[in-house]
DNA sequence: GTTATTGCAAATGATTTGCACAAGG
DNA sequence: CCTTGTGCAAATCATTTGCAATAAC
C-alpha cells in the first residue's frame, strides 16, 4: 500500500512541478499509517509527534494536495470540521454508516447501492464520477438487548465517540 | 402545505415551552416560500426584504430550530457554507445529483436505491434512520452534444452556478 | 540561482454567544 | 410579571493567506 501511495503521489509532484519536501514525506506516511478517518486538527497533532516543527498551515496545505491527487478524500459526518477518509485507495467504492446510538462509523462497500445509484444518474441524462452515502443509523442489539456492542467496542477501542459541541 | 408546517411548528413551538414571535412567522414563511435549496446568508437576505430589522442571529436560531422540528434539512453539497433543504416535507426521502459541469443539484425519489441502502443497515445489525446521498455526475448531453441542457437551463433561469470560492 | 515551500501571525468567513432590552403568554 | 426571544457586537473556530526566510532541484 505504502509503496503504491509513494508512487501515485510522485507522479502528482512530477506532474505538477511541485517539490518532494521532509514535510509532506511526514505528513503523508502520518496519514497513511492508519486506516482511521480523522480531521485537521487530529492530523497535526499526530503529526507534531514526529516533527514537533510542522506548522499547522503545512498540514492544511498537504491535506489539500492529497485530496487534489484524490489519495484522500474528505467526507461528511455531520461534524463542524471536515473528516478525512484515507481508506478510498483499498476501498474505492465504499460508502458510511453512522450508528446514531454510540457514533462509531461502519464502512461498507455494495455493489447493489452502486447499481441502484448508477441506474439513477442514468435515467436522469448524467453519468455517475463519484456518490457518496452516508446512512445515519440505530444499532438493533440496543433496540433487542438494551446493549449495543458497538458502544462497547467503540469505548475499548477508545474510538472517539460523538463529537461535543 | 403551508397549512401543515404551520400546525407541526405550533406543535413543536407548544410541546418546547416556545413562543410564536414575529421574526420566527416571518423568516418560516421565507423559508418556505420556494422549494430551492439556500444558505443561512440567503435566507437572512431575503428575510431582510420582509422586515429589515430581523438579525443575522435570529435567522441562525429560527433554522436551527427549524431543523430540530424536521421541518427543514441541512445537506451536504460540498460548498463551505452550510446549505438548507426545505423540501424534505413533500419529498421525504429524496436525495440529490450534483452536476459537475454546470453545478445544478437535482433531486430524486428512488425507492429501489432505499431498499437497498436499508438491506446494508440490516446486514451490519443497525436499522436506517435516514440517510444521504450525494451524486456527483457529468452531463451525458454535454459529453456526446458538446452542450449541457441542464448549463442552458440553468443560465436561463439565473440560478447560482457553482460556488466561487 | 530560481522557484516552490514553510512557519508565523494575521486575516477570513461562517456561525455562536453574552448581554441588556423588548415582547409573548 | 416572569421568562423567552431579539439585536448587537464581540467571540469562536476552522481554515486560508501574505510574507520573509528556507529549502528543493
Amino acid at each position: 500500500m505504502e509503496a503504491e501511495i509513494r508512487q501515485r503521489l510522485d507522479e502528482f509532484i512530477r506532474r505538477k512541478g511541485l517539490r518532494r519536501t521532509t514535510q509532506r514525506e511526514q505528513i503523508v506516511s502520518v496519514v497513511f499509517s492508519r486506516d482511521e478517518h480523522f480531521t485537521a486538527e487530529e492530523l497535526f497533532e499526530r503529526v507534531r509527534k514526529v516533527d514537533s516543527e510542522t506548522s499547522r498551515a503545512t498540514v492544511y496545505r498537504t491535506l489539500g494536495l492529497l485530496v487534489e491527487a484524490d489519495l484522500l478524500r474528505q467526507i461528511d459526518l455531520g461534524e463542524n470540521q471536515v473528516t478525512y477518509d484515507p481508506n478510498f485507495l483499498n476501498k474505492p467504492s465504499h460508502n458510511h454508516l453512522v450508528c446514531i446510538d454510540c457514533g462509531k462509523v461502519v464502512e461498507f462497500e455494495d455493489d447493489n447501492v452502486d447499481i441502484q445509484t448508477d441506474s439513477v444518474s442514468r435515467s436522469l441524462g448524467f453519468k455517475t464520477v463519484r456518490q457518496s452515502i452516508k446512512i445515519e443509523a440505530n444499532c438493533e442489539q440496543l433496540r433487542l438487548n438494551g446493549r449495543c456492542p458497538n458502544l462497547i467496542a467503540t469505548r475499548l477501542t477508545g474510538k472517539r465517540l460523538r463529537k461535543k459541541r
